[in-house]
DNA sequence: TGCTGTGATCTGTGATCACGGTTAACCTAA
DNA sequence: TTAGGTTAACCGTGATCACAGATCACAGCA
């Protein structure tokens, strides 16, 4: 018989379905704004491309539909829907309250770990922001990680899952902005105000962390609405 | 040739894949606290009950599942995922700031004929919940038609929409509650709240509307959390 | 040259079958 | 009587096939 240490050791060993990965797959691309609004998908084209049959992908896309991040047609065509100004704008209101929430509660709960783990993502964020020539591949992905590195410390996981439904419908729009101006990075205001909540969190002031991070989400919106790609 | 004003006279006319009418379904069941926490349910036996296959079962679970509404466990059980009381918390604070934010937007934007459909929702809740005898059931219904209507006001469908996430996972807790403690109904807190909304919401008072429905979620939450029948 | 009808092709949807893995009931042996 | 082991039923996952509707290109008529 197994000893009863050796047992408890073994990790509950959590399933990883084909559905699981392309979802996961996905979900990048779209995040990452690889994917961009108006793109077109096919159920088998996918499936082509990441090697399982149709029915993984449909599992996952199906998800992905519910969540808005994907929509089909009524012509059953499959595709990345398209952002309305109208709808950017009460996204960002929306985004504005529900991650200043979670930046205020994060700088009432924040564990010591989670303190350092926002202060490194926002050292990588500043470092990069403030480079000669950044990689914008690399400092939207900093830009997240720093975000989620507080929300985490929120305590609050469904409020995270919120928070990440919101960023997957803005992320296609955002990401290809910041791809086609690059100079928005150079202005440091994101940079600033990232330095700003964090040190409201460390501070334990909540109402300092949730108008910083508002102040950035609000910034960055506008600054989108300003160059004016989107339709209606 | 069909004359431009018959054809522009036809609507889009949406689908409804069996996918869609199963998930409204089962998603129905949860809300009104039909299904309980902990509750087991099997692709195969709902496919049965509905007399579909068990292809449009799959589909509408995986969005259940993606919303956690539904899990599956790692041994592939599936089950009405049951509710902690610390996740139960959470919760409420969550929905009291979210559904608040959507009641003050209520009072900015709604128009004339969202504020009366409002007024009658406010007005069937009341009586009811005055009434000698009142059908649980159907309370349950009123209560959720009012915030809904409150909700759908904002004029902020996504916002409405992560709403309906957050009473998906609350519903099965708050509607088995409900059932056995009927005499919540009748200290008429939840009336008198209600009441006060709809004036803050007709004066186009943004912070009124949006305390009292803060204060009517947090009420029911923490008469919920007092009666303490849920795990750890 | 411009419009229209038509067929090939591709779409998502649904049904059915196969498969490893889990669960639970049953039977056997102590 | 009870603990332990075997088996049969059932589970979700994935693959494959069938089908109706939509799209697009091309041919034929005006």
């Amino acid at each position: 018989m197994l000893r009863i240490k050796t047992l408890s050791s073994v990790v509950p060993l959590e399933r990883q379905t084909l559905g699981d990965q392309v979802y996961a797959h996905i979900r990048k691309l779209l995040i990452s704004g690889r994917l961009a609004p108006d793109d077109k998908l096919s159920l088998r084209s996918v499936a082509d491309v990441m090697g399982v049959s149709m029915m993984p992908v449909r599992e996952a896309v199906s998800r992905l539909v519910a969540e808005r991040a994907l929509e089909v047609s009524p012509s059953r065509a499959l595709r990345v829907p398209e952002m309305k100004r109208r709808q950017f704008q009460d996204l960002a209101l929306i985004r504005a309250e529900i991650e200043g929430l979670a930046a205020a509660n994060a700088a009432r709960n924040r564990t010591q770990s989670q303190l350092r783990a926002i202060a490194a993502a926002e050292q990588r964020f500043r470092l990069l922001s403030r480079a000669a020539n950044p990689d914008l591949v690399e400092a939207v992905e900093c830009n997240q990680a720093f975000h989620f590195a507080v929300y985490e410390a929120s305590g609050l996981p469904d409020l995270v899952e919120i928070i990440g439904g919101l960023w997957l419908k803005v992320g296609p729009v955002i990401n290809l902005d910041l791809r086609e101006n690059p100079e928005r990075l150079a202005t440091g205001s994101a940079a600033r105000l990232h330095c700003e909540a964090l040190a409201a969190i460390k501070a334990g002031d909540a109402d300092g962390a949730r108008s910083a991070i508002a102040a950035d989400i609000r910034g960055a919106a506008s600054f989108i609405l300003s160059r004016d790609r989107l339709p209606e």
